[in-house]
RNA sequence: GGAGCAGUAGCUCAGCUGGUUAGAGUACAGCCCUGUCAAGGCUGGGGUCGCGGGUUCGACUCCCGUCUGCUCCGCCA
C-alpha cells in the first residue's frame, strides 16, 4: 500500500516516486496552489498540488483535516527559500501524481496541534490524542524500553514467565479487584496485586531466573503515578543475596538508561539506609536532586521554655527537626503562610522560621517569632548545624516523628521546586535496612513494612519474635530522583520463619493455613534461598520521557475515580449476567436488561 | 472518607461590586488568492453558561446540594 513513511523522506529520495499513507495533519490552500502536511507514525510531508493536474486538484480541494490518504508523487527539492527548517523532512516535498482518499474525517473535537487540550477531552477521544507526535513519541519510548529490559534479561538468563490473572485474594495490602465464579457459587477470584507467591513459587519450581512484564490491579484512590492497573517489571532469582541481584538490576537500568537516553548512571549506585534517608530528608524516597536536608535539634530543645517544642523533643517517637534554605530569607510572609497552609495538610499544627538578617550578629542578627522562647546555646547549635549563613531562613517541625518527617519532607521537596533548586540529571540510590515491622495503630497490631513474605535481617526465629520493632529486614529499595522504581527483597525460604512472621503480623495458625497453605507446604519441599525485585513500569517510562503523570505513559488510561472515558466503563451488568454469577445486587441500580 | 482547583461556543479561555443583546482566539462553512508551512483576506453560522434547588424585581455572577475532571491527604503489604 506504501512503500516510504512520510517522516523518513529525505535527499536521498529526490526524483523517486514514493507512496505515502497518513492523515492530513494540515491543508494550507493558495488557490492556485495546495500545500497538505500528510502525517504518520514517523513524521510529515508536504505534498504538493498545483492546478494543472485538474482533477486531483479537485480532489485536494475537497481534502480536510484527519482524512487518510494514500499519495502517489515525486520527491522534488523544495524551490529555493522554500525550504522549512523546523521540519525534518523540510528540505523536499511529493508533487502529487495520485491521491487516494483511503476514508473521510469528521471535524476532529480538538485540535492535535493544540497543546492545552483539556485531560478529559483528550481521554475521551484516545485515539485521536495518540495520533499526536507527543504521545506517539512516549509510546515508542515505552516499547523501546520494554525491548531493551526483555534482552537484558534474556541475555541474564531470566525466563520469561506469564502467571495467572485470575487468582487468590489475599488479606494483607491492597485492596484486591475481585472477579465472581460462575462455576463457584459465592466464590470469587482476586486479580493480582503482583504475582509475588506465584514467582516465589517458580523458584520452588527450580526456574532459577524468572522475569515477566506484567499486570497488577490495586483497587485503591488513584494518583498522577498510581492506576488502577499498572504494569510491573517483575523479577526473581533463585541462589543469591541482596549484593548479586542489586547489581544485576543496576546494570540493568544503567544500560537502559545509557541505550535509551545516553545518559550515564552512577557505578555504583549510592546505599542509604532507611534511617538515615528519614532523618536526613523525612522520607524513605529521597530525591537526591535538591540540596537541602533536615537536621535534628531534639537535644537543643528538650529543655526550652517552649512546649511546642520541649515536648516532642523528649518524646520517645517525637521529633523537633530543621529545614535550613539558604537565601530563603527572600521568601515573603505570605509564601510562609502559604508553607504553613502546605506542611497543615500533613498534619503539621504550625511552621515555626528563623531569618538569619546577620549571621555575624549573633541573637540581634536574627529574625523570628519564636526567638524568645530559645536560649543562646540552642540559638548558637541551630545555626551551626544547620550551616546557617547570612539571608538563610530555617523552618522547624516539632511533633510525632511521623509527622514531622512527612510534613518536612514534603515542604523540602515544594521548596526545592519553587526555589529551582533542583539539580539536573539522574540521581539513583538504593535504600536499604528497612524495618521489619511497622506498628499499626488503628489495627493495633504489626503489619510489614514491605510484605510478609520479606526474610528479616536476624539468626533466628527466636530474635524476630522478640524484637519486632528493631528488627531490619532484608527489603531494598531503587529510588530515583524521588521515586520509587523498584522494590523487593531477599524472602524468606524456610516454613518455620515464615510461620513465625506471621505470627508476629497477628496471622494465626488458622487463617495462615487458609490464606498461604499451598505457600507453606510448598516451603517444604525445597525451597531454595531467593530474592527479587519489582519496577514499576509505567513511572519509569514517565521519568524516562519526561512526563508528569502515569496517565502520559499509558495508552488507554482510567481517570481518578477509576473509569475509562473513551469506553465508559464500568458499567452496568445485565439481570442475565448478574444471575449466571449468582448474584443480586443491593442498590436499586438500574441495569441494562 | 477528607481538602483544594476547575466546569461558559467543537477546543482554549475572558465575562467587574448581580442589570436586561454572553465575548475573544482558534476550529468550522462559503467566497477570494500560485510557494505556504500556526499561510493570508473577506463573510457567516455556532451557547440548556455541568446539573438541581434557593435568595432576588432580576443570577454566568451570590448561597446550598449534586455530578464530572485534575492535584493532594487518608489509602496504596
Amino acid at each position: 500500500m506504501r512503500n516510504h513513511y512520510c517522516g523518513h523522506l529525505n535527499e536521498s529520495l529526490i526524483d523517486q516516486n514514493v507512496i505515502l499513507c497518513g492523515w492530513v495533519n494540515r491543508r494550507r490552500d493558495h488557490g492556485g496552489v495546495i500545500f497538505i502536511d500528510l502525517r504518520d507514525r514517523e513524521g510529515l510531508a508536504q505534498v504538493v498540488f498545483e492546478p494543472e493536474a485538474a482533477e486531483i486538484f479537485a480532489m485536494a480541494e475537497r481534502v480536510r483535516n484527519e482524512y487518510v490518504l494514500r499519495i502517489q508523487g515525486t520527491v522534488r527539492h523544495r524551490p529555493e527559500g522554500t525550504v522549512n527548517p523546523e521540519l525534518a523532512t523540510g528540505q523536499v516535498e511529493v508533487v502529487c501524481q495520485h491521491i487516494e482518499i483511503l476514508n473521510a474525517a469528521e471535524t476532529p473535537p480538538f485540535q492535535l496541534d493544540d497543546s492545552n487540550v483539556s485531560e478529559e477531552i483528550r481521554l475521551r477521544y484516545r485515539y485521536i490524542d495518540l495520533r499526536r507526535p507527543e504521545m506517539q513519541a512516549r509510546l515508542q519510548l515505552r516499547a523501546k524500553i520494554i525491548t531493551l529490559l526483555r534482552h537484558f534479561l534474556d541475555e541474564q538468563g531470566f525466563l520469561d514467565i506469564e502467571t495467572p490473572m485470575l487468582t487468590k485474594a489475599t488479606p494483607e495490602g491492597a485492596r484486591d479487584y475481585l472477579v465472581p465464579s460462575r462455576t463457584h457459587p459465592g466464590q470469587f477470584f482476586a486479580l493480582p496485586q503482583s504475582p509475588q507467591l506465584f514467582k516465589q513459587l517458580l523458584m520452588m519450581s527450580g526456574m532459577e531466573r524468572y522475569y515477566q512484564v506484567v499486570r497488577c490491579f490495586r483497587d485503591e484512590d488513584l494518583r498522577a503515578d498510581r492506576q488502577p492497573e499498572f504494569t510491573q517489571l517483575d523479577i526473581e532469582m533463585s541462589f543469591i543475596d541482596e549484593t548479586t541481584i542489586k547489581n544485576v538490576m543496576e546494570s540493568m537500568i544503567r544500560r537502559l538508561f545509557k541505550e535509551v537516553l545516553n545518559e550515564d548512571l552512577p557505578n555504583p549506585f549510592p546505599s542509604m539506609s532507611y534511617e538515615e534517608s528519614m532523618r536526613r530528608f523525612g522520607t524513605d524516597k529521597p530525591d537526591l536532586r535538591i540540596p537541602l536536608e533536615l537536621t535534628d535539634v531534639n537535644d537543643l530543645m528538650a529543655d526550652v521554655e517552649f512546649n511546642v517544642f520541649a515536648k516532642p523533643a523528649k518524646d520517645p517517637d517525637g521529633r523537633v527537626a530543621a529545614l535550613c534554605v539558604p537565601n530563603g530569607k527572600a521568601l515573603s510572609r505570605k509564601q510562609i503562610d502559604d508553607y504553613t497552609g502546605f506542611v497543615g495538610i500533613y498534619g503539621a499544627k504550625g511552621l515555626a522560621y528563623i531569618k538569619v538578617n546577620d549571621i555575624t550578629a549573633g541573637r540581634k542578627g536574627l529574625q523570628s517569632p519564636i526567638l524568645k522562647f530559645l536560649p543562646d546555646q540552642a540559638i548558637e547549635g541551630i545555626l551551626e548545624r544547620t550551616k546557617a549563613d547570612t539571608g538563610s531562613l530555617i523552618f522547624f517541625g516539632a511533633d510525632k516523628a511521623k509527622i514531622v518527617n512527612e510534613a518536612l519532607g514534603a515542604l523540602r521537596l515544594k521548596i526545592g521546586n519553587d526555589l529551582k533548586l533542583v539539580q539536573k540529571g539522574w540521581k539513583p540510590l538504593w535504600v536499604v535496612d528497612y524495618p521489619m515491622f511497622e506498628w499499626d495503630e488503628k489495627e493495633k497490631r504489626w503489619a510489614s513494612l514491605h510484605h510478609p513474605f520479606t526474610a528479616p535481617n536476624v539468626p533466628d526465629i527466636a530474635t524476630l519474635e522478640a524484637n519486632p520493632k528493631t528488627c531490619l529486614s532484608r527489603a531494598y529499595d531503587m529510588v530515583l530522583n524521588g521515586n520509587e522504581i523498584g522494590g523487593g527483597s531477599i524472602r524468606i525460604h524456610r516454613p518455620d520463619m515464615q510461620s513465625a512472621a506471621f505470627r508476629v503480623l497477628g496471622i494465626g495458625e488458622e487463617e495462615a493455613q487458609e490464606k498461604f497453605g499451598f505457600l507453606l507446604e510448598a516451603l517444604q519441599y525445597g525451597c531454595p534461598p531467593h530474592g527479587g525485585i519489582a519496577f514499576g513500569l509505567d513511572r519509569l517510562a514517565m521519568l524516562m520521557s519526561g512526563a508528569s503523570s502515569i496517565r502520559d505513559v499509558i495508552a488507554f488510561p482510567k481517570t481518578q475515580t477509576a473509569s475509562c472515558l473513551l469506553t465508559s466503563a464500568p458499567s452496568t451488568a445485565s439481570q442475565a449476567q448478574l444471575r449466571e454469577l449468582h448474584i443480586r445486587l443491593r442498590t436499586q441500580g438500574t441495569p441494562s436488561t
